[in-house]
DNA sequence: ATTATTCATTGACACGATTCAATGAATAGG
DNA sequence: CCTATTCATTGAATCGTGTCAATGAATAAT
């Protein structure tokens, strides 16, 4: 059916050594030689099969990248980050989503090391999972997304977590806010831990009332249940901070639909500055973390290990998270006076 | 360094025919040799080489989905479908952004053809390229999403953008409104094309004065470029259709910052149905795709054309778009009477 | 006891490319 | 004219698996 190299070398009466090298080292081929087989690979649209290309050499040139959530635009800044950098140097991608669901995770990363990827750019949902020590057993490259290596054993690129949900709190202490919720998403989900920790940080070391409301969906239908639990609260807090802005949208949603408004009832402050908090009906404050700088580096930092893996170095790049204040946290001097009780 | 079939059958002392076997037919091995098999297995932590797997039946288990733009939210929507239906045959996705760009959607095929994938999901950005033709004459199944086939040669899974078109524009005539603006992306983006359609056959019917603004930009950051079009006009319309929702929260966006409200002095029609447009500072109106059904139905359809060459038959499946109203169109009626003057 | 049937296993070959030592032709050097 | 060197090409071996006719052992039927 498909022509193989064999059916080009028949035809164009060579051998199929020849074509090979017309395909990989054309340089070292004669001219009119180099003409007549290209000629007849266009005659019988050969395309070499790759899978028998990379079986001799034991290595493909495909990546795979697993994350929790493609609806979260987050995600897809940082997939775009990786199509672009594996773009660049001839790799494809196979695009792996886990919903952050630990056996989902593993079954992929079956799939990858079955498919040979050359290495795997990972957002683990729970640290290190031993799926990923699979993959090193392998020799398989891994890459760990958004999340910083512990025994520096691989690279990382990751976002400082822990600054970022400090510097959220932060930002609402200067707005005079000391009564706030930290609406945050299974606990599982190890970026949440980490802001959690900032969270706990500031509000210890600046007397917060803080209430932690943890929700089961975590995605932007998660207002009904993280509202309904935040006026079950003795008082309401005058600010909220949400583990991402998907979940802010959710939440900010909701309080509408409840009459609530944002800022003047409620101060909200989200976390990934993903494109679409400037057009909420409060703009919406974010933490903007550089979701297309992470894909980018963590996909060359993958590739480089992977064509060079006795050179290289494992290293761990941590970028820094940074406020956007919009519209959507105000300080709490310009509150309705009139407040909304429980 | 990883162990392969062979090594198995040594440690295992039993044939490589054995082993395989062992991985695909369990049933017709002795159960003590199946364990002992299954033993080795475990201790080499072999993981069979889908390259060489592949490499005889000439088939993977990969398909490629090809989409413009993944920043997105209808086209991730699109791909979680794809990803899940895919998922539950057992197979792998990998991920092609075009970018919209011809020569990038070529240079994708090429390596989805190299990696031999078993079928290619595309939504084209021009009608039928040549690359989906190199495709068929190498029997790699293809499917059409998001574009109606023309000529029946493949499965597509579509929704009627014309008519999408048209219940939009109906929807702003239903309002009272005379004066639109058709703000359209770059002309071989060809689901605008047939919205645009749409728009015309209702515009002429209903004598609508329609103003058509191509932009060059087709993302959030249209905005800029659109709002400048518009102000320049004779008169600012009553009524924007957007090709689709990130280019309305772009000109939205804009709108606002110039101090034109939405809806009070112009209404705003978008297209998909995103999930955030409910979240807009003037909840959007939009027409509502089943992008999620899309990709599921359409990666469904392509999988059994895979699985079952002989025995498929080609079908197209059109959705309908539905209409969606919210608080960015308004009766003209209700808008401010001072208008703004261009 | 003999033959037929079933069952488990074997092992060589195939898949489609790459690789590399070997070959032969052409050119350069003496 | 003979030898050394360079250049282009060959073809067999190889990668790791699946397939299938062949084999041999054990069981069932006669």
């Amino acid at each position: 059916m498909t022509a193989s190299l064999r059916d080009v070398a028949r035809k164009a009466k060579v051998s199929t050594g020849t074509v090979s090298n017309v395909l990989n080292r054309p340089e070292i081929v004669a001219p009119e030689t180099l003409a007549r087989v290209r000629r007849v690979i266009d005659e019988l649209k050969f395309v070499p099969n790759g899978f028998a290309r990379h079986l001799r050499s034991g290595q493909s040139r495909a990546i795979g990248l697993v994350i929790p959530d493609i609806a979260n635009p987050f995600y897809t800044e940082v997939a775009r980050g990786v199509e672009d950098a594996a773009n660049k140097h001839g790799y494809a991608v196979f695009l792996c989503i886990s919903d952050a669901n630990i056996s989902k995770e593993n079954t992929y990363i079956g799939v990858l090391l079955e498919q040979r990827v050359r290495g795997v750019l990972i957002a683990p949902t729970n640290g290190v999972s031993p799926g990923i020590e699979l993959l090193k057993s392998h020799h398989i490259g891994v890459a760990l997304l958004d999340h910083k290596s512990t025994d520096a054993q691989e690279c990382s690129v990751s976002v400082d977590h822990i600054r970022g949900g400090e510097i959220a709190i932060q930002h609402l202490i200067d707005l005079g806010h000391k009564e706030i919720a930290w609406i945050t998403g299974s606990e599982n989900f190890r970026q949440g831990l980490d802001r959690g920790i900032g969270v706990a940080n500031m509000a210890q070391k600046f007397g917060v009332n803080l209430t932690v409301i943890p929700v089961k969906v975590s995605n932007i239908s998660c207002g009904e249940e993280a509202v309904a639990k935040l006026l079950e609260l003795d008082s309401l807090p005058t600010a909220i901070f949400c583990l991402n802005d998907i979940m802010a949208f959710g939440v900010m949603r909701e309080l509408m639909r409840r009459g609530i408004r944002v800022p003047e009832d409620i101060s909200l402050i989200g976390y990934d500055d993903i494109a679409f908090a400037t057009t909420a009906s409060a703009p919406l404050s974010s933490i903007y973390q550089p979701a297309y700088q992470l894909g980018f580096t963590a996909a060359k930092l993958l590739i480089s290990e992977c064509e060079d893996a006795e050179g290289h170095v494992h290293s761990q790049v941590v970028f820094e998270p940074q406020l956007v204040a919009r519209a959507s946290t105000e300080h709490v001097s310009k509150m309705r006076s009139e407040r909304i009780s429980a």
